[in-house]
DNA sequence: CGATTGGGCTTTTTT
DNA sequence: AGCCCAATCG
């Protein structure tokens, strides 16, 4: 095994073997190397059969890399272990016990989007205003439940105000009509495997034996229902063993409890307690601001972290006249930087309070020609054209998925409109059949026209038909298939407006899709067919997480950077309102947006920006903003303070906005328009460059063909197994080797 | 039935 | 400023 130096703490936290441990591990005090080495050395040096190890981490993303390197460590792959999100590892156990629940294995993850509108459905039908049940809401509320574990007759039973009373209906009658979907909402997949253990004890001693050694990352941030399917699993005394750092908890507001961590010596009575507080990342100055930040808040484990570096740059608090001003003043900074040799594109973060933030970086980075990323803005599978397909799919998987029926049904247009559907919804509802069911029979639905009739019943064979041909075929094929027999491609043209990316999207889906099957390993157990498989990876897969390999400065959300580290870091926005965000006004709020600034702050390496805006635009409108209390906390002896000097001139203002007639500025605008172009489909991969991809390892770049998105990538793999590969470097998410890996 | 148009509404973070 | 929804028209 690979020697990998360790510190006296991370040595015994890597040493413990029986027995629940918590490893409180402060930013960038190496818990992922921690993590790591343990599972490897359960493995390699206690011979731990994988299969008897479950690890969870909070994103697919962190997944895929503890999976990476402890096949580092061990030199080969760790098969059988069962490592994944929350979400993803109960999706799977799910997938084997569904029919103990009373779905079948192909049943449906309804994503937010699909919660919502059945929501929707539900507070129509049974006919509470709308005005006061925002489906919105409603969905929020029965999140919120559901995350404490409070059933719909639980929470009927607390409801003290009428509107509550409203959700409790809604609640129960959501309940039944995912039941009767088949289908599973994101909450939904950590209680059933509760529900599951509940009613069949024999299965949780299943699962109980089989999971020997239960690992958890990111611990601040489980929910209820996670702490107790944890319990379930290990018992008091289990070898469960938790990281996490109750200063960056973040999550509350997603149901992430707190407590869990902070009594994790109470529940878990054996537990050994380990800190990690040598901080290896950041430099002195950065480290001593976060530490000021943090120490206003209350309640906290009580934790200081230290570093031995020495010396370093200051922080740079910037103070902008507006949201652009900053963006500026920021990127003519890094520009600066880059110029001078000291920092490249890609050292560069730019992190945000809210995803609205990045716009104005996006159009300055675009007029400077600054290549940039923007991690998790829009996401992929909730472009219309990738959800319209996926619904097909998911229908074909699953005829009772109702949402997906809806969805299907009107694309193409097929002349069912509003009128036909709540008759064809009403029928199904009475006869307790899911909508595909009854558009089958739909000669025998009452209030329908003769020539929708026809229709329906075309389409439900429709659907019985390509159902049975869908078989073993790979998604990509499913998909291509899919397009053709639509017409998809002729309906994007003729019923849409002139937007080409359309067709581009439905590509993308195709290649995200071959992609995956290119990826996707053997499965050990029976998880369906290629298509189920792709589907539920799908329903998990945020944005954030599909696009990588792409460089140059990055854009993204403060939540969006956990984990993650940069050289440079600038923290834009720091302004009250916005971060803090206005709406956090509870006690608890305002914490929790204090840990996210300390989360933002410790990722950087080597020099921090912290900037604000005298005024900002939102929602339309140019408001004054006063800067953020958190520029309060930082000691000023560790601060130097800029202001920018915002040259506002009629000449600025028009070529920002290069409009109608005036063509020598017009001129300008376009040229730099060209440069952004270019700039950010230069190629980033060079011939005989080493890279890393995360399943066939180490490989050396032979060739690089085609630009942007559909950048090919030639490489040739060490392990001759696998040879020469083409890979889209959208997807392929390959690292270069020589990259620091450990936080 | 469905397309078009105008109005209202919202803007937090994500599995 | 943009997006979704609702009412209206063809």
């Amino acid at each position: 095994m690979i020697a990998v130096p360790l510190n006296d703490a991370q040595r015994e936290a890597v040493a413990h073997v029986e027995g629940p441990m918590l490893v409180l591990a402060g930013a960038g005090s190496g818990k992922t190397r921690v993590l790591t080495v343990r599972l490897a050395r359960l493995i390699e040096t206690q011979r731990v059969d994988p299969r008897r190890i479950l690890a969870v981490t909070f994103t697919n993303k962190a997944a895929a890399e503890m999976r990476t390197r402890v096949a580092q460590l061990l030199g080969r792959q760790p098969d059988g272990l069962w490592i994944g999100t929350f979400h993803a590892v109960c999706a799977r156990l799910l997938r084997r016990e569904a029919p103990h629940l009373g779905f079948s294995r192909t049943f449906t993850i309804y994503d937010e989007a699909d919660t919502e509108s059945l929501v929707r459905r539900v507070i129509d039908d049974l006919g509470l205003p709308p005005r006061l049940y925002s489906a919105r809401g409603v969905r929020h509320e029965i999140s919120r439940a559901k995350n404490t574990l409070t059933d719909s007759e639980a929470y009927a039973a607390a409801a003290a105000d009428p509107y509550r009373a409203g959700v409790a209906r809604v609640y129960a009658a959501t309940i039944q009509a995912l039941r009767r979907a088949n289908a599973m909402d994101f909450d939904d997949l950590l209680l059933h495997p509760l529900a599951l253990f509940a009613a069949h004890p024999e299965r949780l001693a299943d699962y109980r034996s089989r999971f020997q050694f239960l690992l958890v990352d990111e611990y601040q941030d489980t929910n209820r229902a996670q702490y107790v399917f944890l319990h379930a699993l290990a018992g008091e005394a289990g070898n469960l063993f938790v990281v996490g750092d109750d200063d960056q908890s973040i999550y509350g507001w997603r149901g992430a409890d707190l407590r869990n961590i902070l009594e994790f010596q109470r529940d878990f009575r054996t537990a050994r307690l380990v800190r990690l507080e040598e901080n290896y990342r950041s430099s002195r100055p950065i480290l001593d601001a976060a530490n000021s930040v943090i120490a206003a808040n209350t309640g906290r484990l009580g934790k200081t972290l230290r570093t031995r570096r020495e010396g370093g740059e200051r922080l740079t608090v910037v103070r902008a006249a507006d949201e652009r001003d900053e963006a500026e003043w920021l990127v003519r900074e890094f520009v600066g930087r880059v110029e001078r040799g000291e920092q490249a594109f890609d050292d560069i973060a730019v992190l945000v309070r809210t995803n609205a933030q990045t716009r104005a970086f996006e159009e300055e980075l675009r007029r400077s020609g600054v290549p940039y990323r923007v991690v998790g803005a829009v996401g992929f599978y909730e472009r219309r054209e990738v959800k319209d397909l996926v619904a097909y799919l998911r229908l074909l998987v699953n005829p009772d998925d109702d949402e997906a029926f809806v969805r299907a049904v009107s694309v193409p247009r097929r002349g069912i409109g509003e009128t036909s559907l709540v008759a064809l919804d009403d029928c199904a509802k009475q006869r307790g059949w899911s909508l595909a069911r009854t558009a089958g029979a739909a000669g025998r639905v009452p209030g329908l026209r003769p020539q929708v009739r026809e229709s329906l019943e075309r389409f439900a064979a429709e659907l019985a038909a390509q159902a049975r041909d869908l078989g073993a075929l790979q998604p990509a094929e499913a998909l291509r298939a899919l397009v053709e027999r639509l017409g998809y491609e002729r309906y994007l043209l003729e019923e849409d407006d002139t937007r080409p990316e359309r067709l581009e999207n439905v590509n993308e889906l195709i290649t995200a899709a071959a992609a995956w099957s290119e990826e996707a390993g053997a499965v050990d157990d029976e998880q369906g067919s290629p298509v189920e498989r792709f589907l539920v990876q799908a329903a998990l897969t945020t944005s954030a997480e599909v696009a990588s390999g792409e460089c140059g400065v990055t854009l993204m959300t403060l939540h969006a950077a956990k984990g993650l580290e940069f050289p440079v870091v600038a923290i834009a926005g720091l302004e009250e309102g916005l971060f803090p965000l206005a709406r956090a006004d509870t006690a608890d709020d305002l914490e929790e947006e204090r840990r996210l600034c300390y989360v933002g702050m410790t990722r950087a390496k080597n020099k921090l920006f912290l900037s604000f805006g005298a005024a900002r635009r939102r929602g339309g409108s140019l408001l004054r903003a006063a800067p953020s209390r958190f520029l309060d906390d930082v000691p000023q002896s560790l601060v130097e303070e800029r202001v920018t000097r915002p040259s506002w001139s009629v000449a600025r203002e028009a070529l920002r906005r290069p409009a109608r007639g005036a063509a020598p500025l017009a001129l300008v605008a376009d040229q730099g328009d060209a440069a952004a172009e270019t700039s950010d489909l230069a190629p980033r991969y060079r011939v005989g460059e080493r890279v890393r991809h995360r399943r066939f390892g180490a490989g050396t770049i032979r060739d690089v063909a085609g630009r942007g998105r559909d950048l090919k990538v030639a490489v040739e793999f060490d392990d001759e197994t696998v040879g020469l590969k083409q890979l889209l470097a959208l997807y392929a998410g390959l690292e270069r080797e020589e990259g620091e890996q450990w936080a």
